[in-house]
DNA sequence: CGCTTGCTTCGAGTGCGCTCCAAGGCGCTG
DNA sequence: CAGCGCCTTGGAGCGCACTCGAAGCAAGCG
C-alpha cells in the first residue's frame, strides 16, 4: 500500500528504468519475490500466478533459478495492482498487457481500455459517495444524534 | 440504479412504511419479484437467494404463492444493495440484519459495523482517486498530449 | 555442520457470490 | 380456451481470483 505509492512516484523516472544498455546488468536493482510481495501487497503465490498467466513477462532468474524482479517489473506490477484494486477483471488486465506487447500500433486500443476503466472508476466513486451519505445518516441515528426512524433497515 | 436512489428518498417517510395496522393489507403497494429485480438491479435469482440465506425476512405471498414485496422490503433491499455495491461481504450484511432482528439492544454493535464499513468506503474512495490520477496521466500520454515515457507499463 | 528461512514446481483446492436447471403452476390477452 | 410470459422449488454448477500443498533445493548463520 504505502509502497505502491512510492512506486508511483517512479513514474517520473521511468524512462530511466527502461534504459537498458545490457552492459551493467548486475548494477540494476534486483528484488526477490518476498521483497516484491511485501512491497506490492500481493502474495508470492499471486506473483507467480500473474507470471504464469502472462500478466508479467517471464521474470529474470538468479544463478540458482530464483526470481529476481527488476524495477521495471515492480513498476508494471504497481500499475496492475492499481487496476485490480479498482476492480478491473484480470482478463482485461491481460488484454491490456498483451496489447502492450504488440507495440506501438495498439496504443489506441489500450487508450480505449483505460478510458473505459476510468469511467468505471468514476462510477464507483459516485456510488461510494452516495453510500457514504447513507452511512453517515444511519450512524448519526445509531449514535442518537437524530430521532430514529423505525427499525433495522 | 436510478430506482435505488428513489428508494433512498423514502428514508424520510420510513416510519410510515412501518406503520402496519394490519387492517388494510391490500392497500399497501405490493411488488412482484420481476419488478423488484428491475428496480434493484439484482436478479430474481439473487433476490430469492437473499431470502433463503436470511438477508430478507420471508416475503409475503399472493394467494397463489408468488412473492409480493412490500415497500419495507424494497427499502431494506435498497440499503443492502448499497452495502454490497460498496464491497461489504454478504456475511457481514447477514450479521447486520441478524443484529437488527434482535432489536434495540444490539444497536451499538450495528453502529460499529457501519462505522467499520464507512472506513472501508473512505479507503476505497482514496484508492480510486489515486488510480484516477494515474489513468488520467496515462490517457494523456496515449492521446499524445504528453511526451511518452517508455512503453507499456 | 546443522538449522532456519525462503525459494522452486504445478496441479488441485477454496471461498465467494451468485447462476442455472427442470418441471410445473399462475394469470392475463386475444 | 390457447398461448405466452412470469412465477415457484431445491440443489447443483459456475466463474473468478486466488490459495495451498508437498517435496525438494539453496543461502546465510553460529
Amino acid at each position: 500500500m504505502t509502497e505502491l505509492a512510492s512506486f508511483e512516484t517512479e513514474l517520473r523516472s521511468c524512462w530511466e528504468v527502461f534504459r537498458d544498455p545490457a552492459g551493467t546488468p548486475d548494477r540494476r536493482p534486483r528484488h526477490t519475490i518476498g521483497e516484491v510481495s511485501e512491497a506490492s501487497g500481493l502474495t508470492a503465490h499471486t506473483l507467480r500466478w500473474y507470471e504464469r498467466i502472462g500478466l508479467l513477462d517471464p521474470v529474470d532468474r538468479s544463478a540458482s533459478g530464483q526470481r529476481r524482479y527488476s524495477d521495471g517489473d515492480l513498476h508494471r506490477l504497481a500499475f496492475l495492482g492499481r487496476l485490480r484494486l479498482t476492480g478491473m477483471p484480470v482478463a482485461d488486465m491481460l488484454r491490456y498487457v498483451e496489447l502492450a506487447r504488440q507495440g506501438e500500433r495498439t496504443s489506441a486500443d489500450r487508450r480505449d481500455l483505460l478510458l473505459a476503466h476510468r469511467e468505471a472508476v468514476r462510477q464507483q466513486i459516485a456510488d461510494l459517495h452516495a453510500t457514504l451519505a447513507v452511512l453517515d445518516h444511519k450512524i448519526d441515528v445509531y449514535t442518537g444524534r437524530l430521532e430514529r426512524c423505525a427499525s433495522s433497515h
